[in-house]
DNA sequence: TGCATTTCTTGATATTTGTCAAGAGCCGAA
DNA sequence: TTCGGCTCTTGACAAATATCAAGAAATGCA
């Protein structure tokens, strides 16, 4: 099984290897270089990915400030949901914050998969419904939480990622200025 | 048709009068008194329900505080989506802030609905799909803007709740304290 | 290696938001 | 109608976080 199949198994729940090898043919080996565009605000997002190796930076740009509203890492999946499923123009930019590989699916082959595995929709559905669970609880840490908290909660998720993205990026993620977080840092570090 | 059927249809889209007549025959008409729970953190989540009048508020309470994730109004659909998907303990208590009628289908029947309209659960994804948006700009929220900022962009999206619910729960709502929303009110009011 | 650029840190200060305590207003139950 | 309990407001103050500016550290490129 390869990763990818493994992922999609894990994540999706498909039971059949035969299934699980058919869709796995749908998606493409692709690359970004570092810096490169995965898709930007207001362009149509035709493609969902599934993330090999390397980071993705997922944000928009407002008038005063940019906003990054999550980084995502090796054995997630990517894409701009309201784009992909409802054709709308993206809200988020996606860039790659290292060199990435993927495997990506277009929108075509993706509609396929469920006249393939007619479970696919349902299966789409528990995914969909476990991504909507972790928004719950990351706006609860919104509504619950301080700067600090905050922090420590997402440091101990995802202790990786601190010494392999530029911080401001966690920062803005975490809803905070680079210099509050810079200072929560130093204290947690002592 | 009736208000129930006419939700159904534009939330999930189903087409066919039959099959909305059908689904909607699943549902059954219940009420629950001012103060009276729909559902209590750590419990089984097995109904899903469909607001015709009244408000629910859905919050949890925490060692140091209680804080309102949301509070549903007239129209929309109310459930502890991990519990009655999942079947999960639920995460969140559910209270009504005022009398309330609800169409009420239990997880049974919902799973019935299935079989009964195939392309189900594809309505499904894509109903969760757009509250998984709804998050998503929630949380935007919370990274992008100051309290003052949240509370003119909810009260300009829902004035009418601002004069029937305690206005403590929609400030914990917005993630701020009761004097910091009551400061903001009352400069936006003059 | 060395320079230019970006990122991170730090200090001083301002602003926002929270906390605590008291009182005013409102509403429902007896 | 009145009393008691919520809810909301207000003030004084404290704490958290943001802003601005400067410099240090790290990084990438030639």
């Amino acid at each position: 099984m390869t990763e990818l199949e493994h992922y999609i198994s894990s994540y999706f729940g498909v039971a059949q290897p035969d299934d699980l090898d058919a869709i796995g043919q749908f998606f493409q080996p692709t690359r970004l270089k570092k810096g490169e565009y995965f898709l930007e605000t207001g362009k149509a997002c035709n493609q969902l990915s599934f993330i090999q190796s390397g980071m993705l930076r997922i944000y928009v740009q407002t008038e005063d400030k940019e906003v990054t509203q999550w980084i995502s890492t090796k054995g997630f999946f990517v894409t701009d949901l309201a784009g992909f499923v409802f054709e709308t123009p993206a809200r988020w930019t996606i860039q790659a914050l290292s060199d990435v590989e993927l495997f990506t699916i277009n929108r075509t082959d993706y509609i396929n998969i469920s006249k393939l595995v007619p479970k696919w929709h349902e299966l789409e559905k528990l995914f969909i419904a476990r991504c909507f669970i972790m928004l719950e609880d990351r706006i609860f840490t919104h509504l619950s939480m301080t700067a600090e908290e905050r922090y420590n909660f997402f440091f101990e998720h995802n202790k990786e990622l601190f010494n392999q993205v530029p911080l401001q990026y966690i920062a803005s993620m975490l809803g905070m200025t680079p210099e509050t977080f810079s200072r929560i840092r130093k204290k947690q570090l002592s």
